[in-house]
DNA sequence: AGAATAGTGTCTCTCAGACATTATTTG
DNA sequence: CAAATAATGTCTGAGAGACACTATTCT
């Protein structure tokens, strides 16, 4: 089998990505205005382009920042493409949630419940990374790109019942966070002017962040 | 922001399939001959033709089997394709054991451990669906897609055991499973002509089978 | 009767989850 | 000293894992 087709039909390969990050307390996606709706930021793969490279380059030109979390998601079969090959590949991005950034023009942070009319299938992409984002949040440390660099233990538990739309238990989150290891102590403390001062702690990157899943057979 | 360029460069989007199944007692891939090295099976993408399509063709192509459960894996961006877009999107494929299919020629079953030299980065695509296979083994109901429809509950342990690469209790193991209430009794059972009869069982898709992963934080 | 395989129950220990009070800081 | 937020420990119940013997069939 020859897998290089020597005349290969028109084609089009996307690179879309979806932006998480918390603001005002809660769970958004940023989004770009298209006519009369609403649509992932996205490229086209450039030639001989790495995928998450384009990822990147979509990313960076909504968003002002030099680092970011990136995974690839889902490949989508392109709807709308009669007579050509088309697929989008499809990564979703984490921006921490106190970043400063400066995004382009006709962009919006939508609530992850509110979202608007978006074109194509992008709302199922986004119903999709979402339920992923969640599922990653329970058995890898992908919470802490949420976050900045330092964040007290209340910060932390915040983020997660944000994204996990549920309450925890704040003594039976600080000892199951503390018992893994994955965060250290620093000497610094946040001052909020209320209150007593709340320690900083600061993500071990080091640390070994997955955890098995249990078994569903032994 | 227009995603559809106006006129997209020369392109290849290829679905490669890996095909997993059970033969004589061990964990093995099809793989097909190519010259002085192996490759994956795999198609290009037809003109407006969804991805889950082409992946079955691919897999259609080299075996005579009607059903089978596919799932996409990832999409690389393809390497040696110098000034043109280029994509490989994987699915992986899994076959009964008992399944007495027709391979088409230039095939073979190669154990997992014992891999011949593959073409491109085949070899990394195939320990990553390894990876993933044996993940998902943990928390959703995949290994039953590796067996036939009925089955004794030694030969579904042996599956496990198999893939995972370790031993398992046997009394934990059926406690679990038929406590998981994801498998039921027959009426049947299997004679070897040797020892005692096994009662078959058979898988209930309607059980719900993805279990909740251990949370990493509460 | 013997060989081969199928099938079954208990105990221990770890860990998740529920729960209320004390400590430190500022104004 | 009052208000605000941070920090801390115990008990209980569920479930994972270790472990050995009895049951059924065939020759």
């Amino acid at each position: 089998m020859d897998t290089s087709s020597p005349s290969p039909p028109p084609c089009a390969i996307n690179v879309l990505v979806v932006i998480f990050s918390l603001r005002e307390d809660t769970l958004r996606v940023l989004l770009s205005a298209n006519g009369n709706d609403w649509q992932l930021p996205g490229q086209p793969l450039a030639e001989a382009e790495l995928l998450e490279a384009c990822a990147l380059r979509a990313f960076q030109q909504q968003v002002d920042s030099p680092e970011v979390y990136l995974e690839q998601l889902y490949t989508y079969g392109a709807i709308n493409a009669p007579g050509r090959q088309a697929v989008s590949v499809v990564y979703f991005a984490l921006l921490p949630a106190d970043s400063r950034i400066e995004t382009a023009g006709g962009l919006h942070w939508f609530r992850i419940d509110e979202l608007p009319p978006l074109r194509d299938n992008h709302a199922e992409i986004v119903a999709y990374a979402l339920r992923r984002l969640r599922y990653k949040l329970e058995y890898s440390a992908v919470g802490f790109e949420l976050l900045p660099e330092e964040f007290t233990l209340t910060e932390l538990q915040h983020t997660y019942e944000v994204i996990l739309g549920e309450k925890l238990d704040k003594r039976n989150f600080r000892r199951r966070i503390l018992e893994a290891g994955i965060i250290e102590e620093t000497n610094r403390r946040r001052m909020r002017g209320e209150g007593r001062p709340a320690r900083l702690y600061r993500y071990r990157p080091d640390a070994v962040a997955e955890v098995k899943a249990r078994r569903l057979f032994p």
